[in-house]
DNA sequence: GCAACCATTTTTGTATGCAAAAAACACAAA
DNA sequence: TTTGTGTTTTTTGCATACAAAAATGGTTGC
């Protein structure tokens, strides 16, 4: 399960052109997101570079990129660790998401083509056919999908980069947030009224739209902590 | 002027605590950030690392942090370079920058002091009397003190370093955008009416005057970029 | 002149070596 | 048991070595 490696990884099978320290960054960035290189876990880097199949010095320039995406925190003469998940930066990183996905929903009700809009539709009615078939993981997949197609309708590049590099730290917290039907009811029912409004490009009404559906996540995300941090202290 | 150091650099200072690649992050992002080194120079690792007096590994280290940054470019198997100076960069950073302020804005009149907004009056009447004096780098210092310290009393960490990030960019075309008295006057105005509306705690309104002060130093840049690229043209 | 090719040099990407700092450990004293 | 301390081991931080890739430059043929 771990380490399903069928070439000699100090190899460079064919015509990989990828730099090995660009897959590092990806590599690392996805232990951490999916949980699997939990808060605050120290990375010594002798070990991970051997799981990675690689050497300390790529390693070592992965995690100063992930530094600086704030998925990492570095410590002086002590390596690095994991950046740990506190519930205080989980409200900043939420309120400033509000802000740049409200700008994106009010760029997107500008520029948006009506092919994009079709297609962002498409993808809610996928959404919905999971939703109703209690498929937790598909679902949050086309969710993901369609917040990050209404950012890229945005048309600004740069705000898309923000908000992907912020995303990261929630979806660190998604995996052990475990949605009640009631709930997650309303945010699909949420999802209907976006869907809505972006179709009417009524821009101000899908800016609160939005923040208040992040909003509504951030009090899940923050439950799922403190119910963490109550079966950590038992 | 260039390189004025006392002792040898490969020898550690005294008690000097801080990590050589943390440095070597801090001197590289000023060389880009003043305009020493050129949007598009190509960083080529053994002269910059003798300049900077450390070996390349240091470096790489640091050019990898501030590639999340944005501020250089990965060229794979090519290098790095100082990321181009784009107009329409420019463009989306001020558009995410002014989605920022305006939530900081916000959020500093709720969460800050009354001292604090003190403090950011007696830098307002700094910045006056370097306006009216005609000195403009020392305008500039208090006009940017101005605007972190309101990002500061939005007591959102994760907002200030977003925000940070973004402005480095900003303040790589600063330094080529060569003011009007006249631009200069209503660019002080204007801060005279945000200093208004952060005393008098009005939100909303102080949102609305970040995003056009935002706005129209865009404008001044772009002005200024135009006019470079028509220089570089002939 | 210039385009194409090959040899040479430079530069990048990765691995390894080594010194210094930190952590782990062992054991003695309070 | 705890506290302190000296020693060993581990780990980090930086420098260097080396191979692969790209740039350079010179030569030839057109």
């Amino acid at each position: 399960m771990s380490n399903p490696q069928p070439t000699p990884n100090n190899v460079t099978s064919l015509a990989d052109r990828r730099l090995l320290h660009e897959t590092v960054i990806d590599q690392l960035r996805d232990l951490i997101v999916q949980g699997e290189l939990a808060p605050e876990t120290k990375l010594n880097e002798r070990v991970l570079a051997e799981r990675l199949g690689t050497s300390r010095t790529p390693l070592r320039e992965a995690i100063k990129f992930l530094a600086s995406e704030g998925l990492v925190e570095l410590l002086p003469n002590r390596g690095a660790v994991v950046a740990p998940l506190k519930p205080e930066k989980m409200k900043e990183v939420f309120v400033v998401l509000g802000a740049l996905e409200a700008l994106a929903g009010d760029l997107a009700c500008r520029n948006a083509s009506e092919a994009d809009i079709a297609e962002i539709r498409a993808l809610h009615f996928h959404m919905l056919a999971h939703h109703a078939a209690g498929e937790l993981a598909q679902y949050f997949k086309y969710n993901q999908q369609i917040h990050s197609r209404i950012m890229d309708c945005a048309g600004n590049a740069t705000l898309a980069a923000s908000y992907r590099s912020l995303n990261e730290h929630v979806k660190r917290a998604r995996y052990l947030a475990n949605l009640s039907r009631e709930r997650w009811d309303k945010a699909v029912q949420e999802h209907g009224e976006i869907l809505d409004a972006l179709t009417r490009r009524d821009g101000a009404r899908l800016q609160a739209l939005l923040r208040d559906h992040l909003a509504n996540k951030l009090v899940l995300v923050m439950e799922a902590l403190d119910k963490r941090k109550a079966e950590a202290a038992r």
